[in-house]
DNA sequence: CCAATTTCCAAAAACGTTTTTGAATAAGGT
DNA sequence: ACCTTATTCAAAAACGTTTTTGGAAATTGG
């Protein structure tokens, strides 16, 4: 059928309603200083006509756009999928009800991380940036604070000088641990995410904390620090086995590498829960159905997503900041968690 | 500490240069008729003032955004996670490497999905659009159409007059139903997909049709439709149960459904697989972790993704189409599929 | 009834690029 | 040497809005 039906402008409305251009911008905008019956009248006309202000337009000439941007690094999509999306749906429906469009980019690697942030700062695609997997010296955050542009981290550096909401790892790892002490557990290792993040070393922390705490030394050959790919749970676990290093208890960073610790525990004969305890972090929907069931933590991510986006508005409305929000994490008891003699506990 | 560090643009790096505005943009976007010396010596120009052209300006000029947008629905992201993001890994992947931005827009509702591709599509904030869910008759489609604007989709309509990809749902559903036929089932369930989704129509067609093949007739009593929230797999398989249907085995149309199936057979004393033989859709983490392992289909979603922003891509090439990729699903054999006996098969 | 506000709107400038148009210079053919 | 064609660049128009500026009409106060 037909030719493309050139789309309609602003011009257009302004003929057709015989008011100037500038009159319908303000009436459409919601300017005080144009009559009710004024701006009903263009509103219904640019409705008729099905005009809507071009983006690159006004975005140019307001210098907003509105938009506030997500970056999601690959790890996360590919892995910790849960964790992710429940987060993003409670950041969206925050912003969305602030007048807010949530847009996703995706990120491969660390050097695109960053260039991925300055492209989109630099070229002006958004008001306000978001992101997670923060390190401890993170030049992503010090480039942004630098040229003041708005932003808010999941996760702190070591200075967390800037906005961020976080889950509090530290009280995470200090509660796991302490509850295998409580358990009987002496050894007890703990399989590290990487150390690059700083929520891995705030975790680490409070398991060399909880330790300390109660009299016991932390053993470097019982920290291990695993990835997803290369050096997952299942090398740590058969490293800690065949080296003879004897824990009788772990704590795992997150629930993957203590599915792959699983793993690996069965195929030493060993029994994940009765033979060496075991919690991990995050709860993701296996957890519930592996073995005996994960004992784990899990986190409130809707509500960590809305804080987010909430603090974003804040800060995009001129809220100066800064503002901080550390979130406690719920820990859910299931079958791995038992004492060094086999049977269960309380 | 100073001030905000005024942001520097194609005129500066014209004046700093030596060169005209018009040179420089040309330069920078890689026409011919500039020397290469000159081109060479803006690209460092404009490297060492730290330029890059605004997206609004640049925009509004070209009427290009190089960005391709896909809209998540609702329901993707709150229950089948891994298809919804291994699917964007892929065209995010395939979309890069022809300079095309990804970006993701998420919607809470049907009417909403409208709404945003309307605003998405009419503000020109993106080049083409992505979507799933695709409807027997799709508005969304229709509008697009009509509109002439580049768009895929992942699943078909009725008409299926448009670009898509799809995984063969009729063929999953067509085998899975044989399967448990020559397991010596006879009446065998189909806990459905909503129905309001073609894909699940597809699915229910192979499901009748392998039937029929086989000499049984379809019992509308065994075809219960299933959703994420209000009747579930679990609701359906009460109703089977009590309402005295007697089915000896289940297809379900993805694997939420078939876990939420399984809880309501175990708590009839149902065992899932030997009592009552299931196969399910998806192939979702906790698939083979739950009971003796659910047997299910399993897509590989990257190649999908990969393909859909590779048809994206032809599309904005010029290229006309239309363009159409059936996908097959690859079954994966686990505990849930037996005979009616209890023995195991083959 | 006049001056001072306030309310409402129009004209024009501005946003930062890309594209169009055309001119100057260099190269090639006879 | 002269005409034609390629090459390389500059000037100016254009993209579709929002914002600034200012003026006319309506309202208020005395």
């Amino acid at each position: 059928m037909g030719e493309p039906a050139k789309r309609s402008g602003i011009r257009d409305v302004a003929e057709q309603t015989g008011l100037s251009v500038s009159t319908v911008s303000r009436a459409l905008n919601g300017y005080s200083d144009v009559k009710l019956e004024t701006r009903r009248r263009v509103e219904s006309m640019a409705e008729q006509l099905g005009y809507r202000a071009s983006f690159a337009a006004s975005s140019l000439r307001s210098k907003q756009t509105n938009t506030v941007t997500f970056m999601v690094s690959k790890p996360w999509t590919k892995f910790v999928d849960p964790f992710f999306l429940s987060l993003l749906d409670g950041v969206e429906l925050s912003l969305q009800a602030q007048g807010y469009a949530l847009q996703i980019i995706m990120a491969r690697e660390y050097e695109t991380e960053h260039e991925i942030i300055r492209n989109s700062v630099e070229r002006g695609r958004c008001d306000g940036l978001l992101f997670g997997r923060t390190r401890p010296e993170d030049e992503r955050i010090e480039w942004l604070q630098q040229r003041g542009f708005p932003f808010v981290t999941v996760g702190r550096t070591d200075k967390s000088d800037h906005d961020w909401v976080d889950v509090d790892h530290y009280k995470i790892g200090y509660r796991a641990t302490e509850r295998l002490i409580r358990l009987g557990h002496a050894r007890i290792a703990h399989l590290t995410t990487p150390l690059r993040y700083t929520y891995s070393n705030h975790a680490l922390h409070g398991y060399r904390d909880a330790l300390e705490t109660h009299g016991i030394g932390h053993d470097p050959a019982l920290e291990i620090e695993c990835y997803l790919t290369r050096r997952t749970g299942a090398d740590a676990v058969t490293e800690l086995i065949t080296r003879g290093i004897g824990p009788t208890a772990i704590f795992c960073g997150n629930d993957v590498i203590a599915l792959s610790a699983m793993e690996a525990m069965r195929q030493f004969g060993i029994r994940p829960g009765p033979d060496m305890a075991l919690i991990g972090c995050d709860d993701i929907p296996v957890a519930a159905h592996v073995g005996m069931g994960l004992t784990t933590f899990r986190q409130d991510l809707d509500a960590l997503g809305m804080r987010l986006g909430r603090m974003m508005v804040a800060k995009l409305n001129g809220d100066a900041g800064p503002h901080q929000q550390l979130i406690d994490a719920e820990l859910i008891l299931r079958g791995t968690d038992l004492p060094q003699s086999g049977g269960r506990a309380e």
